[in-house]
DNA sequence: CCTAACTCCTCTAGCGACTAGAGGAGCAAA
DNA sequence: TTTGCTCCTCTAGTCGCTAGAGGAGTTAGG
């Protein structure tokens, strides 16, 4: 109930005053209501749903993961069932990335290792890069 | 000099017909002769080209990146401090991101793995969403 | 009351690296 | 000649914002 203006929001939950007024036109946030000269006044739930939006951002969750979440939100007497698979879902996709990554780098630790820093034709990277068959493993 | 349709040079390196023409378009592939009938006509030379960005970007080089190796592999005899410190400035950034997601899937586990999977009010996953307090360590 | 500085408003366009689709033309085999 | 494939260009969409134009409301000081 607390009347604030979009930036004092924004300074609140630390998303900026774009990103708020995006998230109002991709409906994670209600309209709120507007004063006389046509700004928005935001109240401390709209602080409390943005904040629950940024910190699942922060994690990393898609927007529409995150609409589903606040719809969830809203119905506490429901199981969390789904709300564990949307979790669990996104842990996974985490753990798909994390591999992707430790694989990549393997693979430019190697090509960096192993130049010997001398001319573009004889450099290591530029030869991995150049061939696939210098890869330690296919990414098919 | 095999004369090539662009359906066979996507065949040949993996890379699709519309990344094809994406790739002339913004400059990392040159723009092949025609055929009387408008189509495009490539070469072994640009194969090569071609298999080398794909295999930069499976690597997660950026396009601006990959256009900077390119010049690069032209002037082999130059020395080839600039591709590896290409190559070592994407691995640091390889393994910034390595470590946020890292933890993010900490977060996230705890998130999953302390559910109780009852009811959304006493759901792990979203209270950790709905109050940073809960989370383990800030991304400030 | 006037002005400067600040915040806010809407709207459009850009980022990166593609991908999808419309609408049409060339080409090869039956 | 018809079928079916490949190719052409062009535009717009993806995701989650971010930047900027151009204007209006608000507030503090002089």
């Amino acid at each position: 109930m607390s009347d604030l203006s979009i930036g004092e929001v924004a300074r609140r939950t630390g998303v900026k005053v774009p990103t708020i007024r995006f998230y109002e036109q991709i409906g994670l946030l209600p309209s709120p209501p507007r004063t006389d000269g046509n700004r928005r006044r935001y109240g401390d739930e709209d602080v409390r749903r943005l904040a629950f939006v940024r910190h699942a951002r922060e994690l990393g969750f898609e927007v529409d993961d995150i609409r589903e979440l606040l719809t969830l939100t809203a119905q506490p007497n429901r199981s969390c069932h789904e709300a564990d698979s949307i979790a669990f879902r996104h842990l996974q996709e985490i753990e798909r990335r994390i591999a992707k990554l430790d694989a990549l780098r393997g693979e430019l630790q190697r090509m960096v290792h192993e130049c010997g820093h001398g001319r573009v034709c004889d450099c290591r990277v530029i030869q991995v890069l150049a061939d696939h068959a210098h890869c330690a493993h296919d990414r098919h």
